[in-house]
DNA sequence: CTGGGACTAGACTGACCAGTCTAGTCTAGA
DNA sequence: TCTAGACTAGACTGGTCAGTCTAGTCCCAG
């Protein structure tokens, strides 16, 4: 039972992710072709050129930096820490760090892919995190702010300095509390 | 009266500079030699390879970061926001996301520079506001916490998000009162 | 006035690489 | 059985580029 249409394409764009995320958009089609297990020519087959195999293979990591969110916790500041945590680690893990590496500097050859994945992730992250930080406001349990703002920072928050460090090798501190710590000078900042 | 002992090696590096800034390592020998208006061995005459080329550029970009900060600021709030307006427009201006876009890609080609540039630029900028908040901490104008990490928190707020935006095209939007906001954040965060 | 160091234009080598082309094989369905 | 589409290995083209080499010029210090 074959999975999908065509098996090749997945293994092509599984190989051309990893080896974008190794080695940037250096990385040779021959070389893709070669983790692929596949001919050159079968890579051609699937797609029409090595720029447009690397916009597919962005637009999937764009996606995979989205977390799940709980809409409403019950409990706030679980929820936040409980989605600190998951975001920290997927954003701040080798993956997420190298998927940085590989898209910032393709940006501005892809002006309009960049902004389409940039709502795609971040930005849909703090839209997500707005409305629940929103309902929180109305309800009373933050003090009132623009939400976007609010969202933006705690984002900023979790993972701003971090990610500096760890894109320029600076080994981040083992921090076991760090992520509820960040929390609460969060809730601290936007207490009523 | 020559400015100093190689004038054209000057040139050299104002023109890889601003080679690097505008397409990152692809820049090419020939192109920067015909920026420099320099023969292409004179490029090599001054510099063994273009990749220990690219180091000399890489830490002068670096050093360019650090931003100046009143060490005892007679009003804790007026000093940081003053930091943070520096810091935010030489971080977010065009200059700085086209440093950041050349300098994190290649960072794995050059792990020991790497982690020297992050000591003598973002690294430093932790220290020196460590050092401003852990007096306010001691003095009683702030609550008592770890003062790196307040400081990492800080920058954080200040640019981590809008970096982002910047680094994918998305216009941050135009924001008069941000750095006050986000400073005022910071100061209810790490009120007594 | 002469040697050396900074510099020049431009040709050249060797490597790499995107994308094409050839000449096929294999397989599933009509 | 025929055929079309997915696939193969590998050669090839044309372009780019780091770094070297040649054969000089210019200028200054000794």
């Amino acid at each position: 039972m074959t999975p999908s249409p065509a098996p090749n394409r997945e293994r092509v764009l599984r190989a051309a992710t990893s080896a974008f995320l190794a080695r940037g958009y250096r990385s040779s089609v021959d070389e893709i072709a070669r983790r692929a297990g596949v001919a050159k020519q079968t890579v051609y087959h699937h797609f029409p050129s090595k720029d447009l195999l690397f916009k597919d293979v962005a637009r999937e990591l764009a996606r995979r930096i989205l977390i799940e969110l709980e809409e409403s916790p019950s409990d706030l500041r679980a929820g936040l820490v409980a989605f600190g945590e998951a975001y920290r680690s997927r954003a701040l893990g080798a993956a997420g760090i190298a998927t940085f590496r590989t898209l910032v500097p393709e940006i501005p050859r892809f002006k309009a892919l960049a902004r389409s994945m940039y709502e795609a992730s971040a930005g849909e992250m703090v839209r997500r995190l707005a409305a629940v930080l929103e309902r929180e406001m109305r309800a009373g349990g933050l003090r009132r702010d623009d939400p976007k703002f609010a969202a933006e920072l705690l984002l900023g928050m979790l993972v701003g300095h971090d990610r500096i460090k760890r894109l320029f090798g600076v080994a981040p501190a083992r921090t076991p509390g760090r992520t509820e710590a960040i929390v609460d000078c969060f809730l601290r900042a936007f207490a009523k």
